[in-house]
DNA sequence: CGTCTCACTCAAAGCGCTTTGAATCAAGCT
DNA sequence: AGCTTGATTCAAAGCGCTTTGAGTGAGACG
């Protein structure tokens, strides 16, 4: 069933029945009725295909991942495409995902371009200086990061104050009396981590303190990570009390070190995650497994499409920068140091 | 720059230049590789909307994910959909992606059928009587399930035997002595964990003994799930010495509850996971981590892909089912009862 | 009564590609 | 020379929709 024959079913042109089924104003209220009846009834829908040739554009909203990065999204996946699906198909656009090797990613965006089978695209996981950026504003292909990167292009984005967080993570892990808190960071050429260490060491720094490189880690967010590196710290850094793991994932995988040595989160050691809220490693009920500074990926996802739609509707506008702030939720995974590693000096500022 | 002022720059007729770049045999070879030289230059992409319009075929395959499943997939989604992207992005295939809510799928299918907007779609979580199965075929869209159904409809498939694969793992346990094994399984509407039911009940049944409806727990495979099921285990069913956990995620948590109680695995209790082979919770290393049954999803997802396309370039093929068994990995989480739960009965039959 | 509007409807021209059927021309055969 | 044949190339007809510009008739107005 196609247009023009419903069209003859109906006795009406083509044009006006794609009027009454548009909703243009041109068409009496009576005709446009009988034209949505007959189109239900007949189980009518107009092709997607011609529909995008005819308007130029494709209602489509393109992700792509390469494959380097590709484990950085990892567990957020699912909970980052709820949200992406979710804003997408409600706003009438198809949601597309590609994974592209690193090297071939810029000739993909080109082609992506070029060939206009998208309206948009999605940025993931933007390094420090994110090349791609530059890239898709030179073609001319309307885009929102997810995240930030720091590259003299304007451009629409989002992130979490990663910072901030991971500053406020590092406060409280002080002010329970931590003197030396490690940090396990993700891969330190990615945007987020770059900052997430920024963090760290404003709040190391603003305690007039020093940070050491030999308790700053960087690396994929794995489980294996988590438990490695803590595992390391044991045995190499006594002096360390407490840890700021920069994803639930690799959180786990510190207190499986923890506790294959006998040892409990927040009596013998403190953990503060950062928590993206996937929803098969949920970190709530009554008194949360971890201690965390959190931020929904779901939601993210959610907002981001609708700046993305923004954009493609009137690229013109203005670019929008969006700043979450994460929330720190306390719960069993911190506490003070052990007596032996106890401090007694500065500790508890009235602080925020 | 499209087709047609690619031809004026060429001083060739649109069809030629067309079947130049498509490696149609009737252009010379001389005029093939000047088209192809000139499109390369000019940076020439034929328009995708207009290909599929004037081809009637999508190039696009999508996946549709219920809402109530998506929590299914989790943890896997990354990396089935590498698996996906890459096998269909090598066959010039778009990947889309929607999450729908279930009380809509129908409509979604119908829809997605009559716009004929993809070519092929690949059906996930398949329930134990799936009625999207006997939809999709009617429909007539050729699709691929990632599992199996019991449903009376000629379809192809991909699946892990499920069945085999916990029967092996419950054996295994059973040959090391232990008694009571309990079964923490995903959510058993679910056609993957109804037949894992039946391959831990084939196990203990072929041992003469009896399954205990206590001992046997159906949920989503979080790892919240696997933390508090084993909690409960260890509460009120102290004869268990030995469980098998449906899933990498709540493995990780079955594990926590015992380290959270002092106890270790393989020695106070056992575990055998199945396991999806997720690259952010990697079961590796000399020893892994968990004793499992372990089977690709990525690797998966690449050979539904091929399935797909099978179905899609020829609809009249006959259906094939694809059936892989998983492979069992002896890690560090089993060993024999402690003693006190041992037995010197029935043990180690020399079966498969 | 003639002219203007307004409300509605339509024919036709794209959108950018593929594909069919026909045209052209040189070489091969009788 | 006349007819095939095969190798190239092309003009034109779609694919199914949107959109422009024009047309039609009824009522309003001078």
């Amino acid at each position: 069933m196609n247009l023009k024959e419903l069209a003859e079913h109906l006795q009406l042109s083509p044009t006006t029945v794609s009027r009454a089924l548009n909703g243009y104003p041109e068409v009496r209220e009576e005709t446009r009725r009988r034209v949505c009846a007959a189109a239900a009834a007949l189980h009518y829908q107009p092709s997607h295909n011609a529909r995008q040739l005819a308007t130029g554009r494709s209602s489509t909203i393109a992700h792509v991942i390469q494959r380097s990065q590709h484990a950085a999204l990892g567990a957020g996946f699912a909970d980052s495409f709820e949200g992406f699906s979710d804003a997408s198909s409600q706003q009438g656009f198809d949601t597309q995902l590609s994974v592209v090797d690193d090297d071939q990613e810029e000739v993909f965006y080109r082609e992506l371009a070029a060939s206009r089978r998208v309206d948009g695209v999605v940025l993931h996981a933007p390094t420090v200086n994110d090349e791609r950026i530059k890239l898709l504003d030179e073609l001319g292909l309307p885009f929102v990061v997810h995240g930030r990167s720091d590259v003299h292009v304007e451009y629409s984005w989002l992130d979490v104050n990663n910072r901030r967080a991971i500053c406020r993570a590092t406060d409280f892990l002080l002010d329970l009396g931590h003197q030396h808190i490690a940090l396990l960071n993700g891969p330190e050429h990615m945007n987020f981590a770059a900052r997430r260490r920024l963090g760290y060491i404003d709040a190391i720094k603003a305690r007039g303190q020093g940070v050491e490189d030999r308790t700053m880690f960087s690396g994929s967010l794995t489980e294996a990570y988590g438990y490695n590196t803590t595992e390391k710290l044991l045995n190499n850094s006594p002096q360390v009390s407490a840890i700021v793991v920069c994803g639930i994932v690799p959180a786990f995988g510190a207190l499986r070190a923890l506790q294959t040595r006998g040892m409990t989160a927040g009596k013998d050691y403190s953990i503060v995650a950062f928590d993206d809220q996937l929803s098969h490693l949920q970190n709530s009920g009554d008194i949360p497994l971890f201690t965390s500074v959190r931020s929904s990926l779901r939601q993210a996802g959610t907002r981001i499409i609708e700046l993305l739609i923004e954009r493609i509707t009137n690229p013109n506008s203005a670019h929008k920068g969006v700043l979450w702030e994460a929330e720190l939720l306390v719960g069993q995974s911190t506490g003070r140091p052990p007596k032996a590693a106890s401090t007694n000096g500065i500790q508890a500022r009235d602080n925020d």
